[in-house]
DNA sequence: CTGTTAGCGCTTTCAG
DNA sequence: CTGAAAGCGCTAACAG
């Protein structure tokens, strides 16, 4: 009773295995009686066809593989829904594997997910893949790949995300719009592409409104563990506070940047927007209650997920005939609250 | 040059097939140097041993499946690391699938799940899942399953979650000790096993200080989607303070549930915890952000995903000889923030 | 309309 | 020490 197979259900009804396979696939030359007496079998049975075989003998699996950071990330999660959604819908189901943030991880992901027989692979790369060759190399082979929300401009592929630069700029002009002229930027390495382009947003704004920009108050965090991570962010503000003339506002360029920020700031004492501005990206649905109600760079999560798995069952099934590659770029929102509320401005 | 098979590199040097999979698997009846030549010709092409095909053979995919309720959601992020890692390391990789607490997905899930061969299954079960036969026939075929988070007295099965009547007795203690009589109670349906026990928890609570257990003052979530359930908490809350006598404290006692409580209260103009006190279950990193910040029972997750899986592997690979089930209740934490701050007390 | 056959890529007896 | 052969459960020609 364990398992049952097409042969079982053929011996119980002395057909041939071939004959059950194709009534249960409603083949035409099949006899009506025949498949119905099938059905009925396989139904009372609980016949569930083996779909590690139908995968080899296909050589399709019928699964999409998927790699993200950590999926302990709200942000994230939610990109997945976004996956799921179009994937379950699609008959495909998905295989998540976390590189947390490893080069080195996200190879083993690639190779395990290759090794599985996905049909394609969905990715956003790790903090520390600068260069994308492994994922050249994957996709030379034949397998499709979309980068999604960690694009880059390095690697020529189909990719989803949004327009970091302009993301940041108009976070970063928003500020200056509120009277802000000493503005930080609490960012990741700018090796790490996406990275790169919000920082160059960031910079734009300043220069388009003829606001030196001060090295001194752009802050590269390095730490990637929940916890190094924390300490760094805490101790960068620190750093910006002590300086001679420390800033007025802060830019946080990540989700997890942004919400550490926060915590940092009032861990040191610091009080906001009074004492500092700030603004983050990030995709908290809690930021309307934070102390105080935190402005931030939304990324439409969800779509980003749907949009990167259409793309790639595109892909997959071949409907996608145009010979260039793409880059889709979701626009963001600006969710102004109080924590970057115009400088000077009564508090209410 | 797509996908390289042992025929191919067998071919290649001259083998056959057999030898060159036992050299791969470092058999002892294979000489040094064809072991050498075939590792070396297997590296070199970037061999990757076709998976599909070994699980058909062996009869085990190596992969475990994972049913919870949506990713979309921290506390189910937060598990899922904690058995994507357990996972992982043992070897296996996980399938995820998202019953959005409705029964049919479930059982589509599981079917999905046991076609794919799964050797494994860790489920928490749906909000609809109040008799847990399907689970129960699929154990009977041989399935090892482990149900994690929300565990049921009702299903005779290995289980890791909290003890949810104490976490509920807990929380409602806290209000009692700080002050408050006039306790309400917002969670889902008595159905729902899990909520079942925090209610019990919340009512003993209430009996053990003598205080009356009100009808009117517990408050049933019925509604599942993310905005259904947004407008229910409302629509509840907005009702307990109508009442003649309004109660003066509030339990959440779900994740989602908290936090949409406070949103909701913040809303309809309430102060927390002056006009009404708040606790809920909730793991958001967030709470000492909150406004004010959130009183929590907060759950081990990271570390029941982990012992989850544990317990599923051994069952895999047979360690677990002991003949009865084991239900593991994980400690909570109540982490008291303003929320709940004592009646009475002058502000700070 | 139904059955026979071959084979997906791999592991595993069983012979050489 | 190496190879030939069978078979995991399924599908897809190709025959009848």
């Amino acid at each position: 009773m364990a398992t049952m197979t097409l042969r079982d259900i053929a011996k119980a009804l002395d057909l041939s295995v071939s004959t059950v396979s194709k009534a249960l696939r409603d083949s035409y030359e099949i006899g009506e009686d025949t498949k119905k007496r099938v059905a009925a079998y396989a139904r009372a049975n609980h016949y569930l066809p083996n779909r590690m075989a139908k995968s080899l003998k296909e050589g399709k699996s019928g699964s999409i593989g998927v790699v993200i950071c950590s999926i302990d990330n709200s942000f994230v999660s939610r990109m997945l829904d976004g996956i799921d959604s179009t994937c379950t819908q699609a008959g495909y189901d998905i295989i998540i594997m976390q590189n947390k943030e490893s080069l080195a991880q996200e190879k083993a992901c690639l190779n395990q997910l290759e090794a599985r027989g996905v049909e394609g692979i969905l990715i956003s790369p790790s903090a520390e893949t600068v260069n994308f060759e492994h994922l050249a190399a994957l996709k030379d082979t034949g397998m499709p790949i979309v980068l999604f929300d960690r694009i880059s401009e390095q690697f020529e592929s189909y990719q989803v995300g949004i327009d970091n630069r302009r993301g940041a700029f108009q976070a970063t002009q928003h500020l200056i719009a509120n009277g802000y002229r000493r503005i930080a930027l609490l960012t990741l390495s700018p090796d790490v592409p996406f990275a790169a382009q919000r920082r160059e947003g960031y910079a734009n704004a300043l220069k388009q409104h003829h606001i030196p920009y001060r090295p001194a108050f752009v802050r590269t965090v390095q730490a990637h563990g929940r916890e190094a991570l924390k300490d760094s962010v805490r101790a960068h503000i620190r750093a910006l506070l002590d300086l001679p003339e420390p800033p007025e506002a802060l830019f946080a360029a990540t989700d997890q940047l942004s919400t550490q920020s926060l915590a940092a700031l009032h861990q040191l004492g610091c009080q906001i927007p009074g004492d500092m501005a700030l603004i983050g990206f990030s995709n908290t649905e809690l930021a309307d209650m934070l102390t105080p109600p935190l402005s931030t760079v939304y990324q439409p999560a969800f779509q980003i997920g749907q949009l990167a798995a259409e793309k790639l069952i595109e892909l997959i099934t071949g409907k996608d005939r145009s010979p260039d590659y793409e880059t889709v770029r979701l626009p963001i929102r600006l969710d102004l609250r109080d924590s970057s509320r115009p400088r000077f401005q009564a508090t209410v």
